[in-house]
RNA sequence: GGCUGCGUGGCAGAGUGGUUAUGCAGCGGACUGCAACUCCGUAAACGCCGGUUCGAUUCCGACCGCAGCCUCCA
């Protein structure tokens, strides 16, 4: 029975879909302006995750993730660039789901941009006006009237009072109270605008995804998304804004994933302190990357280092030495074996535990080598299959062995690194131990490590 | 200042009121010409101080330390 940690009752909950069968799942995607750092890989890799096993846990899910493509930070770099918004755009859209791609992230199901909901937002923005929720300044901006929804502060355990002695906004004259956020913001000369009720402007950050998800899956649904940092305001306020315009509860459960740390350090673009996707799968592959996030839960934090991805190589990398003999049975299905199968599933059903999960993993992994070791083909055939059945959930082992311990090399490198290695198979017949230890300090030094395993040497890369 | 969360062996990281997490690294052994791989064995931990309890790393309270949010941020 799958428990999910809800951010609204800071409590793990028995997780019931609203329809049966079926779940809908919403995550705050990114603001294209730039390259993915860490940060947006685990956002992606969790819930990637979360709708891989909602999926084999027999679930229809529908997973929206949104593209916010206007906004000041991408107005303000497609400024410095002198391109135009809508190219700028574009290059970092594609730049992500290239990003997204490599990390064996599968695509949502839908990607709403904020650009092309418009006239939802606008929509939504007039209702909240309606029924009281929302004003028009003069200024040509539209506010949320915070005052008027009661619940606002449910979600981040705050009240509007402590809100307001921890305020430390410059007060905006065009607002009622210093809390109240903005809908709409009207156009400054030179700025990209859409027509609306109030004048050429465009939405506040907040409208985009409260109008999105209801049009993508409705008023009410079952999962919402995104990373800790957008608990307070965005998630706040999106369920002033769609709680208010609807009058219904808009999300059942709220999930938010930890940061991604360095130095202790939350790893953020306005401290600088950050990596990108791009740069860090330079130095390891994907796999090892989605092993490494996954090996912390999703809400605690993850603390970046050259150590802990080294880890995460090394541990990736004896899963795939026992993967590389045996043929993994292609028909298993980890829901079939009692004894892993049972483990991995209580550890997944309790709040997605990726960490305790991955210690049932290294539980087969022993069992596939011993087994290997007295030769049992059968068996090892069948654990080869569990791991792999495994990995589907956690999308790892997507690849074959040899793919990953080998690499990318040109022929010409393979061919001088078999030939080597039959230079030093002869010397070893020859019993001249000096000239074989010599062709693998050469080898060594290539980056090469050799495995003499039963009469045959095969190599991988370090 | 307000509000949240965290503090586990050398490192990473789960979990639990009394019994092995797991991974990486280490140590001993088997295997090997020597290594590597693999297997077997092994050591090592629960911030500090009180309380509850037959018993607490696990529950409660104080303290110390760290992080996050309160402003754009995944």
């Amino acid at each position: 029975m799958l428990q999910i940690h809800n951010s609204l009752s800071k409590q793990k909950e028995v997780f019931t879909p609203i329809e049966l069968g079926k779940v809908k799942l919403y995550v705050c995607g990114m603001t294209v302006y730039d390259l993915c750092h860490v940060g947006h890989a685990r956002v992606m890799v969790v819930f990637d995750v979360v709708t891989r096993y909602l999926r084999a846990s027999g679930y229809d899910v529908t997973y929206i993730r949104n593209i916010t493509d206007i906004d000041d930070k991408i107005i303000a770099r497609a400024n410095e660039n002198g391109e135009s918004i809508q190219s700028l755009t574009e290059r970092f859209i594609d730049e992500m789901n290239q990003d997204a791609d490599a990390l064996g992230v599968i695509r949502p199901t839908l990607e709403p941009k904020a650009t092309e909901s418009m006239a939802e937002i606008i929509k939504m923005i007039e209702t909240l006006i309606n029924k009281g929720f929302a004003y028009a300044s003069d200024n040509g901006d539209v506010y949320y009237d915070v005052s008027e929804f009661d619940g606002y502060g449910k979600l981040s355990g705050r009240n509007i009072d402590e809100l307001r002695a921890g305020e430390r906004v410059a007060v905006n004259e065009a607002k009622n109270d210093p809390l109240d956020f903005v809908l709409w913001k009207a156009a400054k000369p030179e700025e990209p605008a859409w027509d609306s009720p109030w004048g050429a402007g465009r939405p506040g950050w907040h409208i985009e995804c409260s109008a999105m998800s209801a049009t993508c899956l409705g008023e009410h649904f079952d999962i919402h998304g995104g990373g800790q940092d957008l608990q307070f305001p965005h998630h706040e306020n999106e369920i002033a804004q769609s709680e208010g315009a609807h009058g219904c509860q808009s999300v059942n459960y709220w999930m938010h994933n930890g940061f991604v740390r360095i130095d202790d350090e939350k790893m953020s673009k306005s401290l600088g302190n950050f990596f990108t996707v791009r740069e860090v799968l330079k130095k390891y592959s994907p796999e090892v990357v989605r092993y490494f996030i996954l090996t912390s839960h999703y809400r605690s934090p993850l603390n970046y280092s050259d150590e802990s991805l080294e880890q995460a190589k090394s541990a990736l990398t004896r899963y795939y030495t026992a993967l590389r003999d045996p043929e993994p049975q292609s028909d298993v299905d980890w829901h079939d074996d009692k004894e892993f199968g049972g483990r991995f599933a209580d550890a997944m059903d309790d709040d997605f535990n990726t960490a305790l999960a991955l210690s049932v993993m290294a539980d087969v992994r022993q069992a596939l080598n011993k087994v290997s070791e007295s030769n049992d083909t059968v068996q090892a055939e069948y654990l080869a299959g569990l791991l792999v059945s495994f990995g589907t959930v956690l999308g790892l082992f997507q690849q074959s062995a040899d793919s990953f311990l080998l690499g990318s090399n040109d022929e010409s490198e393979v061919t001088k690194i078999e030939s080597l290695i039959e230079q030093r198979n002869t010397a070893r017949a020859d019993k001249d131990w000096t000239k074989a230890d010599q062709v693998r300090d050469e080898l060594t030094a290539m980056g090469i490590v050799l495995e003499d395993v039963t009469g045959k040497t095969t190599w991988r890369k370090t």
